[in-house]
DNA sequence: TCCTCATAGTCTCATTGATACGGTTGCGGA
DNA sequence: TCCGCAACCGTATCAATGAGACTATGAGGA
């Protein structure tokens, strides 16, 4: 009755207000902004609305400041706690869904020119590779914080699969009418 | 006030459409079950949804077949060739969205046992072990066809990431009390 | 004739996505 | 002291979507 109705964002919600402690959502956007939201995208008026529904549930609590603003400040009850420790220690279906609409594109590659495909490619090599700097520049800017060890492990994937993606766009801007890439070297295993 | 309320799945179904021929929507499922999925994920229904919106748009025409289960089956029109080559042709803003819950559990990693971390790492070593297979069997099933060659390309940036993927979980279950890995020999580029 | 399985398509409803909009606060300038 | 403006911060809206249960159809076998 309380643990089957929370959703990725409830963890989303719990985990942050139990790593940062008392949290607005305002706060909480921010973090996702520089972290979750790489590998977990979602609007932010969820970290709105989720909140509330996590007091009804009796997961978090929520204290409304005195002055100003009169934000609302949330923090985890020992509830929450357990529901978000149960979901990390549970396996879970392996999933990992990706939207990509250049990929999408290249699949109807037949039906463009190739000038349109090598376009394509390159708008794809740049993105990619401002993406994979910012990863690396925050990666730079807290490695040497310990504690934030698990939370920039997903960086370094980030960092590997937009390399790995730069690469893929460069071989289709090569030989966009054979970006299957049988390539001279074979990929290697 | 034709081309405005597409979206992507209006060019799924058109580019499907125009690369097979006339289509029924389960014979486009079965197509995006082994290939767009992949990089484009959604439910199913949509592909019985949005072919009706496209023949009211005039993307599409519908024929009813005549004896058995008088399916549905849709061919493109001039209108919505000219569309989808127009999508196909423009440049699109930058985005890739992922949705990993496991890179979420990780992200929140310092709240859970080390032995929890293990077991995650290797549920997705497994997982992405599969993934990365089916993608290189579809790989060698196909490659031979020269027409596939767009389509199949996708199927490439996917392994290369399953590879990323596996290298990076199996890091974490190495060492996952630090995962962000500074490894002895650096990444090396 | 009936059963069963694979195929094929439909329905529904809470949830979400996308984003425009509405207040608030603090700061620089006059 | 007051104004105006730009960042902040939060809310509201509503069609579109997600998820998957449910229904229907046909072919082949017993």
């Amino acid at each position: 009755m309380s643990t089957e109705s929370l959703n990725p964002i409830s963890y989303v919600v719990l985990g942050i207000v139990s790593l940062r402690g008392p949290s607005t959502s305002y706060e909480m956007k921010k973090l996702a902004e520089m972290s979750i939201n790489f590998f977990w995208t979602f609007p932010h008026a969820q970290l709105y609305r989720e909140p509330k529904r996590l007091v009804r549930l009796g997961m978090l609590e929520e204290q409304q400041q005195e002055g100003g603003r009169r934000r609302r400040v949330f923090s985890i009850t020992d509830r929450g706690r357990k529901a978000l420790s149960e979901w990390l220690s549970a396996p879970g279906p392996f999933d990992v869904q990706i939207h990509d609409l250049a990929l999408l594109k290249l699949f109807f590659g037949r039906l463009v020119s190739t000038d349109d495909l090598v376009a394509l490619a390159r708008e794809q090599i740049e993105g990619h590779r401002r993406q994979k700097e910012s990863y690396e520049a925050l990666l730079e800017r807290f490695e040497a914080v310990a504690e934030l060890s698990h939370q920039l492990a997903p960086l370094r994937i980030g960092v590997a699969y937009e390399e790995a993606y730069i690469q893929f766009w460069e071989a289709v801007a090569e030989r966009p009418s054979d970006p299957t890439g049988r390539r001279k070297r074979p990929t290697g295993r």
